[in-house]
DNA sequence: ACATAGGTTCCAGATCGTGAAACTTTATCT
DNA sequence: AGATAAAGTTTCACGATCTGGAACCTATGT
């Protein structure tokens, strides 16, 4: 009820449909969910959104806050202690990501292609104070972020079918995000300057899985006073170098 | 279908139910589950599977395995980043943990009461090459482990409805259990003596919350050879000193 | 090219989920 | 306390939604 063209109306799954909704909006709160709330969120009846939370409830995938409302339940706390698939990704390139903060003072940060968007997995904080807050666990739009771009570009993302605009100088053209897209590919790194935030620059490089696409994306950010133009260059050399030293060790690891 | 007397019928969510339980397999699985397997497993028609996955897939809640087969989606794993409800609890006790494992050099875990029995959140080992292997991320039945005996002493559990044995030496008898949850109570630990695995000893504490009821429990873990029924009391002690000088911590911190 | 297994789509039918309202429980105000 | 409001749960008849078998794809291997 959102999408524009090319629409399957996807029949025979209704009410999966809304408890899905329903436990993303949970899973994805920081604070307990209440039932109103979530029936003014979703505009469902409150017997059907009680009626669903329920059966989420009794199968452990939400849990009812000792304070009132919904949480994520004991069965999505446990799969989070175990980690969950980006574990090891993380794992294996924090130290590379270290190094980069070490020597740019800049914040480094992780990301994959999430479900709407990009998502931040891991970041290193540089020694500046002012630097990119902690946004691990949240998205950010791919047209208007340096690791979107240069997902896009090496085939771990598709183009978004809606350029939102965030700043005056986000992309909202698609013609010209494709020049991105491309320009991205033909040198190996993406760039934002300003279009996700004003003031806000990041330069990303792919990171490459064993098909050749890219599975993440390592990005530095920092803002348009410290990493000019002439930076960018730089930035996206130490990183594919680190990133390098890295895979290089892998690659004889596992051989 | 599977608990005795007292069933509450439970209608209006059949589909609901089955998607949880797809789900639910999915996540709890190492390998990625195909459809058929996963078919075969809940005897549900394959169209029937093919479609609620396919919902599943298509909320972000589960993804397609690039070898075949569905697993965590994207949306799960940047929860399990986010780190989950249990992250601070782990990380206030860890240090404790780290003192009685250093103490006692035996396997020091930490668990909660999860959706079906007693979930292990955290683990440190000791320095003995013998010694529980990691079980983060398990679950255990409360009857038959120290963890579930002492949360269920201290109102963070609750009976299980049936008492399944592990061993020759697991309490299969209400009242028998009944008799152990008392002294537990009184002298606020438990243990237990090959009730869960043969050779297996565990001493565990509860870990109080704000209303007096157990929120997790701390156990230390061992070969029978070298936990001796007259050590239980002192490792208890120990660990409660230990914890003690944690939570005073966080009162005077939190005061 | 053929065969097989694994997966998806289709469709009629009736089971199952829906929502309004009644009801119960919990909180808030005077 | 008592009254009132708010929040949540259960009920029930209706019909929209989910179901499951079979047909239909589409890879993969021989």
């Amino acid at each position: 009820m959102s999408e524009e063209l090319g629409e399957k109306p996807v029949t025979g799954t209704q009410s999966i449909d809304r408890a899905c909704d329903l436990l993303m909006r949970v899973i994805n709160s920081e604070d307990p969910q209440t039932l109103s709330e979530l029936v003014a969120a979703t505009g469902l009846a409150k017997g059907t959104t009680s009626r669903i939370l329920s059966a989420l409830e009794r199968s452990g995938l939400l849990a009812r806050s000792t304070v009132g409302g919904f949480e994520a339940g004991p069965v999505l706390n446990q799969f989070a202690v175990r980690g969950g698939a980006y574990t090891a990704l993380i794992g294996s390139l924090t130290p590379a990501m270290e190094r980069i903060a070490d020597i740019t003072h800049e914040t480094v940060s992780l990301a994959v292609t999430g479900h709407n968007g990009i998502d931040n997995i891991a970041q290193v904080e540089g020694s500046y104070l002012l630097g990119s807050r902690n946004w691990v666990g949240e998205s950010v739009p791919s047209h208007c972020s340096a690791a979107g771009k240069v997902l896009i570009a090496f085939g771990g993302a598709t183009v978004p079918s809606t350029l939102a605009p965030r700043t005056t100088e986000t992309i909202t053209d698609f013609a010209l995000l494709d020049q991105h897209i491309r320009k991205a590919r033909e040198v190996g790194y993406a760039v934002i300057r300003n279009e996700l935030e004003q003031g806000l620059i990041a330069v990303a490089i792919p990171v490459l899985g064993d098909n050749g696409k890219a599975i993440a994306a390592l990005s530095v950010s920092g803002p348009a006073e410290r990493i000019t133009p002439g930076d960018e260059l730089h930035i996206a050399q130490l990183m594919r170098r680190e990133l390098n030293q890295v895979q290089g060790l892998q690659q004889e690891g596992a051989a």
